[in-house]
DNA sequence: GCTTGACTCTGTAGTGACTACAGATTGTTA
DNA sequence: TAACAATCTGTAGTCACTACAGAGTCAAGC
């Protein structure tokens, strides 16, 4: 099958997979005489992999790291363990932030119940005071379980 | 106050201020002879407000719009209220996700308790299968109250 | 006056995981 | 043969920064 097939199949963009080719997760496929990629069926089941791991929010390195033990059958599994424990972890986090973060909004929101002219808004008001204790900001613009390469604020 | 002392005083990154300037977030400030940014009370209580706004998870594009209030004092806030309920939606949304996700991790987690030959392991056997209905994921490993720029994977 | 070191300047490139597009080529159907 | 769909490569854009390089400025100490 050609790439657009492939893309049909596993519910993914065309660019999205020249995108894993380039990352090398997913292998170069042969080509035809006039330079179209032909995939077979290893390839939907390895993007297919990807995709599920995707869906479930691992990062492309996190799931690097699983290829390489489905590319090794025979080597210990214990590591895939350690490594979804620790993404349940992050996702855990990351949930434990985000209702701080809901509760300081909403705590945001009762200063300023009927709308009324900006200077006397209550929000606005408290927005221009430094934050209290700090975001619980894991990434920047509740992004990112695992940090990612956002800045942290912490006043 | 050059920059340094502002940076220091409201927890952000010398190349933090830099870009909301070329944002157009913060004003283009007066200038030493030579060429050396001077700030004063005003600009360190608006961006008090923007990091106030960032620790919160709002989006630049959002904290426009507040900084467009702030500015015109008169106007009514009415919109203040609606943009903050909207955000309250998405993390409450972006919350229900997390917990849809990690409930998904869990069983999956289940699928291999002790460490064996990645052959037989039940977590890297689940992950070949195309995922079941689609991910709750909006804007890719776990990031984005807002959905984002990144592209939703719903197979 | 000179040196040292801290601070600041501009500009560019990198982050993650794609998406979007331009311009060219190939394949299929009428 | 022409029209049109599909594919190719390569580059740039997304968001909110961060990290440098290489140059210039400033204050304190000698």
């Amino acid at each position: 099958m050609r790439i657009g097939e492939l893309g049909r199949v596993t519910c993914t963009q065309i660019e999205t997979i020249r995108y894993y080719e380039r990352e090398g997760l997913l292998a170069a496929p042969a080509r035809t005489e006039g330079n179209f990629r032909i995939y077979d069926d290893t390839h939907v089941e390895r993007l297919s992999f990807i995709r599920h791991c995707r869906s479930l929010d691992m990062a492309l390195d996190e799931i690097r790291i699983l290829l390489r033990f489905k590319d090794a059958p025979t080597e210990n599994c214990g590591d895939v363990n350690t490594l979804l424990d620790a993404h349940i972890g992050h996702v855990a986090a990351r949930i434990r932030e985000l209702r701080a973060l809901e509760g300081q909004l909403k705590s945001l929101r009762d200063r300023c119940h009927e709308a009324q002219d900006a200077a006397h808004c209550g929000i606005l008001n408290e927005l221009s005071q430094p934050s209290r204790q700090g975001a619980t900001n894991g990434g920047g613009h509740v992004h990112g379980v695992h940090g990612g390469v956002r800045a942290r604020y912490t006043p």
